[in-house]
DNA sequence: TGCAAATATGAGAACTGCTCATATTTTTAA
DNA sequence: TTAAAAATATGAGCAGTTCTCATATTTGCA
């Protein structure tokens, strides 16, 4: 697991080992990438072997090595394509808010698109679930909630101006934060009671959304 | 990773894979436990090796395997022993609750001592996030979260009887789960912001803890 | 065409959890 | 006391994994 320091210039280990200069290597990378997909989404992220990721795109184990780092490296890049894809989507929803009344909807809009999209996306929940296991991963999802945190505080500061700024900044981190713990809770439970879950995180964090200078 | 059928009689994998008879064993498990902690302590239940524990404890790896049936039940030993403790604490506090205010201030108290617990026990803190990675441990974790939020339901139910029973039970549950998930975030960021967020959390919550008929 | 750089290869190094045949110790019972 | 039986201890090594590296092949370019 040591690294060798004389392969590795000056820079933190990176997602992807070598930038793909040629076109073949980036469809390489884009077909690794969508076989350990089929591989995660049959067997789970922890079940998944590098030998047969190599296996399926038809390279050998060495080439699958000069385009990942390591293991962690193939779910940290399909994590952050997700995270992205995520981001925009709030951004987008949250950008439409004028009231907080508008906030509200937003907010549960969201939140149910997310839980639809978790219960149809089995990949998508064991890299979710993966990301604890492994501390590099942790550390992306935190990164990942203080975005999302940041866009719901901006958005919850501009229609409720009276509200500490302060407060919303914690608040808004923490509720995004515990709405993918939330999430994974609920998916992880049977359908009838993973969906009253969700809907009881709305209902508390709904009314955090009012009108207060406290 | 097969088990042998011959060598296991009915019941499933047990936390300890031998009932110790003699004295002796006894006192050998909790040895090896006490060692296991050292070790998670100092460089976390991941990277601990069975070797190691083996060498501490002044045993063979065989030994240590006729003990515990695999690296993850000497984890799991650790958690339930924390486990059991910590629901003690919890429903020693909820017996004394009798009307809803107390509740509040109960919840909070709660709240606070298991914050500083977390701070002060890097092994606490280890173990329950390995608890993340691993499905079986995952599972207690959901199981002790039902259970403390069953406390926390019976109580609230007690001093709030005009709440409807099915709100109290939906949401206790999962007070309790994200109270963990609380911590843990708040553990992993620097102090003073793990301060602010284990606030905001009781804040958050304290105002469930209300007079409705909704 | 020829040469250098980029890329591909897979045997096997390194590491780890765990097993099992065997040896030792303890208990039982005669 | 003693011998057989049961319980416990041992560690070499198996099986399974990630990842490396010396070497071979392909590609880009003069």
């Amino acid at each position: 697991m040591k690294s060798n320091p004389a392969t590795r210039p000056i820079e933190e280990e990176p997602t992807l080992r070598r930038t793909p200069s040629q076109k073949r290597s980036r469809e390489r990378v884009e077909h690794i990438l969508s076989c350990a997909t089929r591989l995660i989404e049959k067997k789970g992220s922890d079940a998944m072997r590098m030998s047969e990721v190599a296996e399926m795109a038809g390279i050998s184990i060495g080439s699958l090595y000069q385009y990942f780092p390591d293991k962690a490296a193939i779910v940290r890049t399909l994590a952050e394509r997700y995270n992205a894809a995520s981001r925009d989507c709030i951004a987008s929803e949250f950008a439409k808010v004028t009231t907080l009344a508008e906030l509200r909807s937003a907010f549960s809009a969201l939140f149910d698109t997310y839980y639809d999209m978790f219960l149809a996306e089995p990949v998508m929940r064991d890299i979710w679930s993966a990301m604890q296991a492994d501390k590099t991963l942790r550390e992306i999802e935190l990164v990942e909630s203080r975005a999302s945190g940041q866009l719901l505080a901006d958005t919850w500061a501009r229609v409720a101006p009276e509200t500490p700024r302060e407060k919303i900044e914690n608040a808004a981190f923490l509720i995004m934060h515990l709405g993918e713990c939330t999430m994974r809770l609920a998916v992880s439970v049977d359908r009838p009671e993973g969906d009253r879950i969700v809907k009881a995180y709305e209902q508390m964090i709904l009314q955090e959304f009012v009108a207060d200078a406290t």
